[in-house]
DNA sequence: CATGAATGAGGATTCATTCAT
DNA sequence: TATGAATGAATCCTCATTCAT
């Protein structure tokens, strides 16, 4: 436990010892690793800055000296956090193999990510989401780059379908929007349950193949233009 | 206007006259109209109980009256819209029709509802999810009772396919409960992009039929033992 | 002593013991009161919302309800004073009377009130002065008025002079302010010294006496053109 | 500029440059240059010693080296600055003049000085008189020493005129005392107008020359026996 | 029923001040 | 001598909540 641990009994983050004197650098990584444990799991109202200082094991002024204002220490997070899935899903896709490997390459790494990051995934998934414009468009526009990459992998596997095809089909943009928007949001639930190993979740390995599965069948139908309606008799 | 509207230029829920003498059963519709929708706006953090009464048309101490406390509000607004919700999926599912078609009037249902409630989505999706254990378990419960429900149908689809089947696949449960998660999750996420008719969402019928499209074929394939797998060939 | 005053052993304004349910009205000129107080014995950033609450035998919030903030509080607190002064000095003042007399029961007046409100006094020329802009404007403002009275009156007194005078003297426009200027010190000083009895201060009709003593043979020697200059011989 | 100077574009006092190994009086010196400053402008309570430290060009803890606190700081600043005005004001004095010329003389230094040190006279005048009781005695010693000496010039010209006069007038200790405070607060209102060259004050001399019509003439009369009282006729 | 009056408790933020190097 | 790192102690302000009428 670190030293100086009050009241509450919340170990410092890391569970490293309170230490006096480190260099700001460090000092701030300290600061936004207890922020984004507390803001992932209090929300922004609801951590106080009281409680993520003494998580961060060092007094509340010193957080204010590094990062100014709670607002700004939110951002940092929520930044940092962006900023290491987007890292890992781009380190994680095979550049050069066929546009379904890169997909699912780049799944199993965002899995892989979420669910050894499951602090940051809620942040960004959750918490950055409800708290007004700033920080809402901070994530959103690390989706729109994800949703980018996804919509132009749809666009080669449908430039690669077409090649074989007998009766190439077109996707219209609203079509290709709302399947990246379903896509994405299939993989953020099957994120959120893949982060909860109590409720039986699958490895990351196993939720991109879901998704895969789910997903590429269904595209590739679509490509061929055939399309499920209503109509269809049962 | 209601009366007893000050400065803010809020108005009362639905445009209801401040008036005396209501039924308790009324007036606390009104002060859950109020809830949802500060809730859903603000958050739980940000709105507050002056900004609800005054929203609702009544006094603050009325509000405590009839509903004791901020947290039982909202745990109420919760459970109203959570009801709310599934009761019209459940009234929406034609029985008796096929798996597919069941799934569809569903969904189409899902779609139409919150489209018509996006205060009440909103507190469900994304407020409730952010404010610590006692809610989040309270909606977790009411997406694991859909959850629950679509996977019974994909179970049913496949005793279904198999009837006919010449070659039957088999689905693990894991797979049935991923694929399930996958699809409420991109459902989820078409009911945002929905909700939200100036960045062009689609109507209620055409998200349910996007999300058909999308699903329903990567399930018969699954069916048809056609899995995506990573070792799989280009 | 008020009920509930806490530890620092100050009394609330007036003595008045701490009662409670009381009209708004009251409780805001209580609450004026202990600011003109506070703000004047210890400045505006030493004077603490705390104290202020206390000595107007209230609590915090009830302050910030009622007042909205600490610099809306100190401007309320001006404004009365200002106002107050204003009005005395004009009740005072003897209308119809010739220019010296009416300068005099101005003075009286002004004189009479700074030593019966010594707080307000303090308030208006020392520290609302020194918290920049916003309201050293406002008490510049009351001070201009004051500053044109003297003005006006002076300008009488030069007709009245001019009337009877062999060589009617005049006065450019600076030297009327410098001696506006001169005159309004003058009187402050007196002022700050009636209002320290201890000192041996006069009385309001002595400080009126000694500074009409002071400045009117000043002006009827400048009027009748009999100038000092640094030049005189011993 | 000063190396250290930080963000806030606020160049070292003196435009010196920040250099190693300067002797401590002079550093002090610089210290108390930053400190008036900083008070005049700001406020004891506002200005911050991270400002006054950056403004010094030095960190810090130096200064608390030098000067121990922030209080003691102030305290230094305030008598530095009040020697420093009743030097300049004894040094101007003519010795051995008439009483008029010697207190013309003495005026006419009080405005040089505090027209050529208007941080030092807002420190002195505005800032340390509302600060509470150790400052501001600070402050009214000096004061009180100038209202001595002004009060024994007055005399030494009531025993001038004695000399001569066909009917002499006798002047109380009171109404001396209430003249003299009358004159230096005439003086300090003109050295406040005098700092504010955009709002067209005078230069000292005229400053002074102003004062003396003004304040010698009442004088005059007052010793020939023409006292002002309010029962004179118009 | 309805409400104006009132408060306890807590949270963000700042700053003078001190070490250890 | 000089400083980057760190903190205790306030201070302003807000809000859920309760009475007395």
């Amino acid at each position: 436990m670190c030293a100086g641990a009050r009241s509450k009994g919340a170990a410092c983050v890391g569970g490293a010892t309170r230490s006096k004197r480190v260099p700001r650098a460090v000092r701030e990584q300290q600061m936004l690793d207890a922020g984004v444990r507390a803001f992932a799991r209090s929300g922004y109202q609801n951590a106080s800055m009281d409680e993520i200082a003494e998580l961060a094991g060092v007094s509340k002024p010193l957080v204010y000296l590094y990062l100014n204002s709670k607002e700004e220490l939110f951002t940092a997070c929520i930044r940092r956090e962006a900023a290491a899935l987007v890292t890992a899903v781009r380190a994680a896709v095979e550049r050069d193999a066929s546009a379904d490997r890169q997909l699912w390459s780049g799944l199993s790494g965002f899995f892989a990510h979420t669910a050894e990051h499951p602090d940051g995934w809620t942040l960004l998934h959750l918490q950055a989401r409800t708290q007004g414009q700033p920080y809402a468009r901070e994530v959103a526009a690390m989706r729109a780059e994800i949703v980018a990459f996804v919509t132009q992998l749809i666009g080669a596997a449908a430039r690669e379908h077409a090649r074989g095809a007998a009766r190439p089909g077109t996707l219209a943009g609203t079509e290709v929007a709302g399947l990246a928007h379903a896509l994405v949001g299939a993989a953020e639930s099957l994120a959120d349950w893949a982060g909860d190993r109590r409720a039986g979740g699958p490895s990351a390995k196993e939720a991109a193949a879901t998704l895969m599965n789910f997903a590429w069948a269904g595209l590739g139908n679509l490509l061929r233009g055939q399309e499920w309606t209503p109509e269809r008799i049962g």
